[in-house]
DNA sequence: CTGCCCATGTAAATCGTTACATGATTAC
DNA sequence: GTAATCATGTAACGATTTACATGGGCAG
C-alpha cells in the first residue's frame, strides 16, 4: 500500500500528471521511494475508481495529459495512514549474505565487495545531500508550494521534519562508507602473505630473463 | 534469487531439513534473511531440480523428514554468485514517507512515530548483538562447525567477516536510536504552546454546565 | 527526417505474503 | 486427551520488474 499513499503524497502538495509522478518516483520521491511508470499509471487507475484522487484531461499544450488532483476523501486517508503505525518491512539484505559466505574468496574479491558498498552509498549520501540542502537552503520547489498554503508558525515543524527525514538517511550513508573503510582497514591489517589465493601475483609470474 | 542463494550457504555449513531452514529463516538466518515456510519448501524443490542440493530421506527418529545437502554443482553456484556483484534494491522506505507527511499531524503523534522507531531498532539491535556474541565468544554452532572444516590459518577471516557483518548491522541499530532520540528532543525543542491541534484538549470540548 | 523527450499504457513473469490444510509425535 | 511442536505443503493474492507497444511534439 505505501506506493499508494507515496503517489497521494506527493498529489496532497502538488496536483501532478502520471508522466510528472513517474519521473518524480525515478529522481526526487525516488530518494525514498522508488517506483517505475508501469507501477505508476495503474495504480493512478485504481486511485481514481476508489475516488481518492480525480483526473482531468488537459489539453493546452496539445499534449494529452491526464493531471491528478486529490478528493477529499484521498486527503482523509493520506492522513490515516501517515499516521498509523508503520510496518517495517521483514530484514533481507542480499550484501550481507554474501559477505558471510565469502569467506572461500580472495582479498581481493572480499576488497571489491567493499568498495563497492562504500561507492553504492556514496552515490545515495550525495541525493540525499542535494534533497536536504534544497530544503533547508528553501529553493526545493514542492517544499515552496507546501509553506504557501500553511500558516507561518506551522513551517518550522514543515521544514523540520523534511530536514531530518534527509539528516537520517545521510547518517545512514556516511555509517555504511564509514563501516566499509573501518572493514577494508581491518582486512588489510590481517596476514597479508597467508594462503593468498588472491589471483596469480608476481610471486606465481616471474618473469623469467634469459640471460 | 537471494531466497535461493541463502539457502544454499546455509547449507553450505551443514545439511538440513526444510522444517530446519524455516526455522533457522525466522530466527538465526533471519537476523540477515527472512523468509517463511510456504517460501522455502517450494524454493527446495526447485533447488533439487537443479541439482543443486540433494534431497534424502530421513526416517531414524520415526518423522519423515528430507533432509537436504549441497551438490558439488550447488557449491560452485553459490560460490559464484557471493562473488558476484550485489544488486542493491530500490530505496523504499515508508516510514520516512509518513514522517515528511505527518507535518498536518499533532506533535503527540509524531513523537509516537519516533518512539515506535526507536523501539524497533531496539529489537533489531538485540537481535543483531546475540548473534554477534555468539560469533566472538565461539559459541554460534554452525560457525563451529564452518570452522571446524577449514584450516586454522583461514579461521580468523571466517569469524571476521561474521563479526563487521553483525558489527555493521549493530551501528546501523544505533544509528537509527540516535537519530530517534536526536529528533525527539529538536521536538522538544520546538515552541510547545503554538498550534497544537493536539488532539481534542479541553479547550474544545468545554464541559457545559446548564445552570 | 531522425532522434529524443513527452505521455500512456499492457503482458508476462517473479517474488513474497497470507491463509489454509494435513498428519504425526511429544509433553503435560 | 489436548496442546504444542514437528513436518510439509497448496492456493490466492499482492507487489514489483522487465519487456514491449504506441503515438505525438520538438529540436537539430
Amino acid at each position: 500500500m505505501s506506493l499508494r499513499f507515496s503517489i497521494l503524497g506527493f498529489l496532497s502538495t502538488t496536483p501532478a500528471s502520471g508522466y510528472d509522478l513517474s519521473r518524480q518516483f525515478s529522481q526526487g520521491v525516488g530518494a525514498l521511494w522508488e517506483a517505475s511508470a508501469s507501477q505508476i499509471y495503474p495504480e493512478l487507475r485504481e486511485l481514481e475508481r476508489l475516488r481518492l484522487i480525480e483526473g482531468e484531461l488537459y489539453t493546452a499544450d496539445r499534449l494529452n495529459k491526464r493531471i491528478y488532483r486529490l478528493t477529499e476523501e484521498g486527503k482523509r486517508e493520506l492522513q490515516q495512514w501517515v499516521e498509523a503505525d508503520n510496518e517495517y518491512p521483514p530484514e533481507r539484505d542480499a550484501e550481507r549474505i554474501r559477505l558471510i559466505f565469502l569467506d572461500k574468496s580472495s582479498r581481493e574479491t572480499i576488497r571489491r565487495h567493499l568498495i563497492r558498498h562504500r561507492e553504492h552509498y556514496e552515490r545515495r549520501l550525495s541525493i540525499w545531500q542535494s534533497q536536504h540542502d534544497g530544503i533547508v537552503d528553501g529553493t526545493h520547489p514542492r517544499l515552496k508550494e507546501r509553506l504557501a498554503e500553511r500558516s507561518s508558525e506551522e513551517h518550522e515543524l514543515i521544514v523540520g521534519l523534511k530536514r531530518v527525514v534527509f539528516e537520517g538517511n545521510m547518517r545512514r550513508a556516511e555509517l555504511e562508507i564509514q563501516w566499509a573503510n573501518d572493514t577494508l582497514n581491518w582486512l588489510e591489517s590481517l596476514g597479508a602473505e597467508k594462503f593468498s589465493h588472491d589471483e596469480p601475483t608476481s610471486v606465481e609470474q616471474p618473469i623469467k630473463r634469459v640471460g
